[in-house]
DNA sequence: CGCAGTTTGTTTAGTTGCGGCACAAACTCA
DNA sequence: TGAGTTTGTGCCGCAACTAAACAAACTGCG
């Protein structure tokens, strides 16, 4: 995901330089106004002026010449920067177990329109993506919207840069299956507009919470997610996702938490991955896993609903300190200033934040990196935001060359 | 490390803004000549000639008019850039467990003077980098050139933004000594002029050998040495050293690499530091220490010497799995490119490269990064070039501003 | 109400880094 | 020796800024 800077920019295909950053401030709410944005800019107002104009006048973003009141200090008060709400969307899709979505996501993470969620999560990949794609299309139809990208969040690591899905076993899906290609081509097919891009869903809904949750502001972000089944990690370094040199980095299923714990199939024993995720919990509390829901859902609601019974108190306990010490491992390695938990590890953090805390303090090297802030991941569908910001990045990046 | 992007430039302060990308072209050679200086840079033949012009005219490259021949490809030939041998120099200096060393390092890593390695390392910080600091100082003045910085490395994780030495364990300097501050205070009072900088000497290390030595090309180079005691290790991200929001990433220390093994301080067992060190290594092959070398020789001798006998091939093999364990489980979390070994790490690669591999692609969780090249270090005083490399950083980012 | 003080938006002029182009220079090869 | 190829250089112009002066829109105080 990181392309050399040997490419020729020539002078027609580069725009103003500042209206990438500019458009990136206003799209992460951290420009609300035109005085911020010169100041964060570090530009002269005449500059952001002008910069603000032109990412009007591209139907980007609204410049409200006339905020009315809600002034505060003194001065002439600052018209007031947002997205627009008519303006271009890109088409965001998400697979996991218990099945796809699809939905449409402005400027500034906000969802337009989603479909319903749809359960049948069939064993094509090909057939699955064509429906979700087709379900996005409609939306589109509907809404009317200029369309600018498309984007798609899978559970499994994604090769760079074949892009394929090298491990989505619970959906599944043929290991290698060669994901971004088969989007791209229903992308095409629908007749959507602009590119097409593929990620993971952990990675995504890292890069979600840093722009839009969470992570706002953190430098370096450090993510970590159980899914249905499984653990993945991601980690967002000064506001771009860090997926390694082939995009395989933060598989941290295999850090060894429980050097008694049992055997994984990757050869080790006490694995982060067979120690925390969902079916681990219901097993360690001593409950039969139903099959009419995911087990992500079971866990979850055993956690939130039956905290007094022992059992489960202990369960969650044990997996808290294995959880702290895959993260305080992780720690050590990333130095992080902020982590984000999310699906049944944000239910544990919740479950008892104090504990998990002194878990990761006491493991992790110095006190200093063991005060690292351990935050739930707050954003509704963000694996869905995430899919839509991989989309919106062309135009993050160079907004005339990517609307041309 | 990372400078938020927000400090007003205004146009008195940057001076032509392809300089310092033209720079570390050639201090890294990759600009061999003034053609690939401008295709490495995208930019036109006369942007590169009056950067090249420019970067002569500051005293710190030298641009050959008349090659002479060592033609080759037919066409005119072009001018040869090279860094200039009478150009201004930085103050390197390093101490660890054997003694100190200082040096004057000229751009492209060129050793340009050393003081013989003294061997007493005394308990006080501030005396021995005093006398390192006038070690350095001396070879200032007999050389007669211009210095425009100094860098230190030390063997100990440096927080940031404090600069203080966390864990200095085995050089018996109190932990959290202001190791930062006490450098620059000693380079100011032996009237060296430009900043003064502290780091890790094993992230330094990496970061010589990504710009001169073995690391040389690779987007995600991840380093990990032995040095006297303990285990240290580096990232090197797009050019730029990864020490993540608090200056303490990649303590590796503290992978579990094997779940029966000795009990650690930190309170796992199995700890890389301890399964791997030279101390590890001696014991485990049966062997006394002497008291009368460094641990670090008396290893690596007896892992050159006397791999035949069986004990020490056995021990030798039991690190081996050690080791790649634990770069498997870094693999996994960091996906590099490349992996460097230096210290006694460099000589168990060498000892049995085809086991390390083998241990690492069979525990990374796919062939694809399992298949990570595994080199040894190859510069000689990496950690002292790496100290001059981040005395030279400012230059590299913006030569008119850093010469001024 | 009016006026000072403050902050922001706008206009204008001026600077500059760099692309585009044309041409000269320095080589190889036939 | 001349065609072909690659590189260096001078010149022009553009576009993205800065700088500076001014206008606008607020608060607060007398």
């Amino acid at each position: 995901m990181n392309g050399k800077a040997t490419t020729t920019r020539t002078k027609l295909e580069r725009g103003r330089s500042a209206l990438g950053p500019a458009l990136e401030l206003v799209h992460t709410g951290r420009a609300p106004t035109r005085a911020v944005l010169t100041s964060e800019l570090g530009v002269t107002r005449a500059t952001a002026g002008a910069v603000a104009a032109e990412l009007e006048a591209l139907g980007l973003i609204r410049v409200d010449s006339s905020p009315g009141s809600a002034a505060g200090s003194q001065g002439r008060p600052s018209h007031r920067l947002s997205v627009l709400e008519t303006g271009p969307v890109v088409l965001a899709a998400q697979v996991h177990a218990d099945g796809f979505r699809a939905a449409l996501v402005g400027l500034g993470g906000r969802i337009v329109a989603t479909s319903p969620g749809c359960v049948a999560v069939m064993a094509d990949p090909a057939q699955v993506l064509g429906e979700v794609v087709e379900a996005g299309a409609e939306l589109l139809r509907a809404s009317g919207l200029r369309c600018v990208g498309a984007g798609l969040a899978v559970p499994s690591a994604v090769a760079e840069p074949e892009g394929t899905a090298l491990n989505p076993l619970h959906i599944a899906w043929p290991a290698g299956s060669p994901v971004r290609d088969i989007f791209a081509a229903c992308v095409r097919r629908a007749g959507i507009t602009g590119p097409a891009f593929t990620g993971n869903d952990v990675n995504l809904t890292a890069l979600a919470e840093h722009r839009h949750g969470a992570g706002r502001g953190a430098q370096h972000l450090l993510c970590v997610a159980t899914g249905h089944r499984g653990v993945g990690g991601a980690l967002v370094l000064d506001g771009r996702l860090h997926s390694g040199s082939s995009g395989l980095a933060l598989e941290v299923g295999h850090l060894t938490v429980n050097p008694e714990g049992r055997p994984c199939h990757c050869g080790g024993r006490g694995c982060l991955d067979v120690e925390t995720d969902p079916l681990a919990f219901l097993t360690t509390a001593r409950r039969e896993p139903g099959p009419e829901e995911s087990l992500l859902k079971q866990a979850g609601n055993l956690l939130r609903t039956e905290y007094g019974d022992p059992a489960v108190r202990q369960a969650a306990e044990a997996l808290i300190d294995r959880l702290g010490l895959g993260l305080a491992g992780l720690v050590n390695i990333l130095n992080p200033d902020r982590i984000i938990l999310g699906g049944l590890h944000r239910d544990l953090l919740e479950a008892d934040p104090e504990r998990l805390r002194a878990v990761v303090a006491d493991r992790s090297l110095w006190g200093r990196s063991g005060s690292v802030p351990i935050l739930p991941c707050t954003l509704a569908h963000n694996s869905l935001v995430g899919a839509a910001e991989l989309a919106w990045q062309p135009v993050l990046d160079d907004p005339l060359a990517a609307l041309a």
